[in-house]
DNA sequence: GATGAATGAGACTTCATTCAT
DNA sequence: TATGAATGAAGTCTCATTCAT
């Protein structure tokens, strides 16, 4: 299996470190190569095109980024702790990984649709890691009856990732793990004052 | 002002056209003046250059966006209402101009750094809009009073934003604007269930 | 007549102006109008085309030039002085306007092949009057009668034209005036050491 | 070393082609990549830009045409010949390559002020060879030892120049290489009559 | 005569991908 | 496997000229 060759690797990170520093546009294939330590024509051993290491990098990154989620998820019993551990775990590994978050939140935004749409495939599992939370949540009476899953599911996704997003275009000057509490609070009880 | 001039908006609304038909990169000065009925150098008597039809755009689409977002929430007393009618004009307009829609959720996304900054400076005036009512909200006791309200901002927006985001790439199958009485009530309440 | 209407002199110095300021280049028509003051469509109504404007130029400014060399030659007895004074007027009037200078020794350079033939066919009367003092000078005995009349010419205005040049490129720091004795020695006697 | 890859020089070689046939600015890199058997992006590996093209060129041929005459001239004894060789040899070379003749002497001159900045610095070594042989007149005592240097450089410069570029304009339909003696003699002996 | 908004042809350069070695 | 020289398609912008007013 070609992913366990080392060049396919090298090829991923320094796909990475190229276009968190460079920008996508400006993230050539021979600059890819030459960072990689390989000749250009090399890239096309490993990977069908220029859009196949984009595509492959956000799912090798993105496949342990909701490993670790699910892992941290699992670790606890209550709902609510599942909900904060979500939220934390997906905080600080962006916080752990600068690079990954410039590729993500702002780089990898600038493909063309098509390349999008794979994108969104890669993140169905973490969606669906989403929807498990919240479903749990609403059987166990943690949360609303009524609550519309795939809005929901929305909401959550849409705060974490433009609270990321924030933080990466302030150049990452605060502390994004600490706002992972508040964050928490918010979704859980919304903006009104609870009895 | 060259805004007035029957042509600069001419050619605002070709490219609006072009660029939802063909996506942001297939989307030639030539094919925008052949749509707006311009020869190509006519584009150049109205904008700098190419990105500055794009910001043009955005700040033209995006003024009048706001505006009625601005004017629907000076309708209402009470800040439930405001945050209701801020949430129901978002979607509104959105459903309204399927062409806007994709263009802002999908295409000008597809922009480089340089100008999506641009787009984020005229984004603001509508983040101040959502931070007067969160304020008000916080003052007159609606809302809780240890809100951190960047981050309420960032929930709102980016909540709004991926609702809307996911609407257009399902290719706007379902009624958007249904959603605003559950998206409303997922902000205020969030998931918990009230006493 | 054309000629005697202001705007045609108007846009002929401004033409002289903005070629020396800009560059050959970087000159448009549009610039060359704003100069003068007339609008773009108004070059038209006095010159066929732009080519039109540089020849014209050339042509008014070349006739003045050789006008006063005429002139100046004439006032002279002595085949010598004649001479003197033929090298004195050149490099005087060079050294009066600069512009004129920066524009025949360089801009006007640039132009293509076409415009550079007319512009020689306005150097021939001025070609005519370096003849015109060289066979003087081989009928009266001052010059020895073995001279290929169209080489010595050729050597003559080579001459001149190089030394306006270096001083031009040199950004006219030094005297070029002060050269004309030392070029009329150089031409009349050569390298060689006189018995 | 780039310069002894033979695309390099198939490129220069094309482009003296092209440039002579067409004209400088009828000179596309499309029609010299075409001339020369390469793509046009092979142009972009062994040069710059277009202008690089014409900068190597002139560098190029300009520098085999320098080292033919130093060589030339290092062949005689006296300075009256070394002058003479001096002399001879710009003219044969130019005889001999006419494609050449008419780029140096016609299209390159319509380039722009920087690229003829260039030019002058290519063109430095052949003037310093000039003054060498003056200087060499000077000492031994062939020349008289009032000379201006500068302006003696740029009386036989100059003279040069513009016979072979008469001869050029003049379709190349006279023997060029026949004026040399005479050419040698007028800068030798100016224009005067010898005791 | 005078205006100036509109026209539209034309070319340099980049870079993903290939293929002979 | 690995290389890297070569390919060639494709698009933005300028500016001389026109013509309706």
């Amino acid at each position: 299996m070609k992913k366990n060759k080392p060049k396919y690797n090298q090829i991923i990170e320094a796909a990475v470190e190229v276009i968190a520093e460079n920008g996508y546009h400006a993230s050539q294939v021979s600059k890819i190569a030459k960072k990689a330590g390989v000749a250009d024509g090399t890239i096309y051993l490993y990977f069908k095109n220029k859009e196949d290491i984009l595509v492959s990098l956000f799912e090798v990154k993105m496949g342990q980024f909701i490993e670790q989620i699910a892992q941290s998820i699992n670790e606890k019993q209550h709902v609510s702790d599942k909900l904060y551990a979500l939220i934390e775990m997906h905080f600080r590994q962006f916080a752990k990984d600068h690079h990954l978050a410039v590729v993500t939140q702002l780089e990898l935004r600038q493909s063309n649709s098509e390349l999008r749409w794979k994108i969104n495939e890669v993140l169905k599992p973490y969606l669906s890691e989403i929807d498990l939370v919240i479903k749990e949540g609403i059987d166990d009476g943690s949360f609303r009856g009524d609550l519309n899953l795939p809005l929901v599911r929305q909401m959550i996704f849409g705060t974490l990732d433009e609270v990321v997003t924030n933080w990466v275009m302030n150049e990452q000057r605060y502390n994004l793990l600490a706002q992972a509490s508040a964050v928490h609070a918010l979704i859980i009880n919304g903006l009104s004052v609870k009895e």
